[in-house]
DNA sequence: TCGATCCTGTAG
DNA sequence: CTACAGGATCGA
């Protein structure tokens, strides 16, 4: 499910739903699924209460009471969510947090490869900080953006997927900002003009916000997956570019599938 | 900085 | 059957 809108849209509902929510009952069905760096035991969020949701990047935190904090992350196929009961889970379920009103907090993935651990509040801290930063935060200004483009010469596709430098942006969004600021995607990103990346700046904003706004109408609707958005290029190889009408091509970057229309993207 | 690797599901 | 998947980490 992941890039920084689905994610988003996770946390939304896990606030509605979650919050307040006390844990009874630590299950780990897949220990893969519960592993992580200086992670604590998950029997420590046991008779924890859930204080506060919360995202960075593509991580979803989880607050709880105690000086502990749940950290998930979704990777390619993981979700995270509420069950009404605690009983009825999918054989998909990883981890099981049994709440004391009945229902459970579930995190579901077909993969394997996501994973759900527990870290003191201050060890979480630390971990997390060596992510980028926040693409819809007020310090993500374009002057930022300018500054970090002249110390990468990353192709910008690979860049804006680092997270280490921006934060949440993965395969699909990334190709759509790109697309949206007429920036070839293999083009290292500080040799970018700066009137692209000011294009870029505000395309990242606002493909962000229109996924966020599409991700939370379509979650918990069945078979959405992947169809929160449609998109000039990602996953449309050999169809005709929306605006020039030549043919998108996929290229293959770091191991991935990229999509551009090398007419528009220079 | 690159390639292999972690896994399973699904589309072609 | 093979190819590919919205991600990240590890070692060479």
């Amino acid at each position: 499910m992941p890039e920084l809108p689905e994610v988003e849209a996770v946390c939304r509902k896990l606030r509605k739903e979650a919050v307040g929510a006390v844990i009874d009952e630590a299950q780990v069905m897949k220990p893969r699924s519960a592993r992580g760096a200086h992670s604590a035991e998950l029997d420590h969020a046991v008779g924890q209460t859930i204080r506060k949701i919360e995202r960075r990047g593509k991580n979803i935190v989880v607050h709880l009471s105690g000086g502990y904090a749940l950290r998930v992350h979704l990777m390619m196929t993981g979700n995270l969510f509420v069950i009404p009961d605690a009983r009825l889970y999918s054989a998909r379920v990883r981890v099981h947090f049994r709440l004391r009103d009945g229902r459970a907090l579930v995190f579901e993935d077909a993969r394997i490869l996501g994973n759900v651990s527990l870290y003191k509040e201050e060890d979480l801290k630390k971990a997390l900080s060596k992510i980028g930063i926040e693409p819809l935060s007020k310090e993500f200004t374009i002057e930022k953006l300018l500054e970090l483009a002249k110390r990468s010469r990353l192709p910008a596709k690979i860049y804006l997927m680092d997270q280490h430098h921006i934060a949440g942006i993965g395969n699909m969004y990334a190709a759509e900002a790109l697309f949206r600021a007429r920036i070839n995607p293999e083009q290292p990103m500080n040799a970018v003009t700066k009137a692209k990346l000011k294009a870029l700046h505000q395309a990242i904003i606002d493909v962000l916000k229109e996924a966020i706004k599409a991700a939370v109408r379509s979650y918990s609707k069945p078979g959405t997956y992947g169809k929160d958005m449609d998109f000039n290029v990602y996953g449309r190889k050999g169809k005709p570019c929306n605006v020039c009408g030549k043919p998108i091509t996929r290229i293959e970057q770091g191991g991935r599938s990229t999509y551009y229309c090398p007419h528009c993207q220079r």
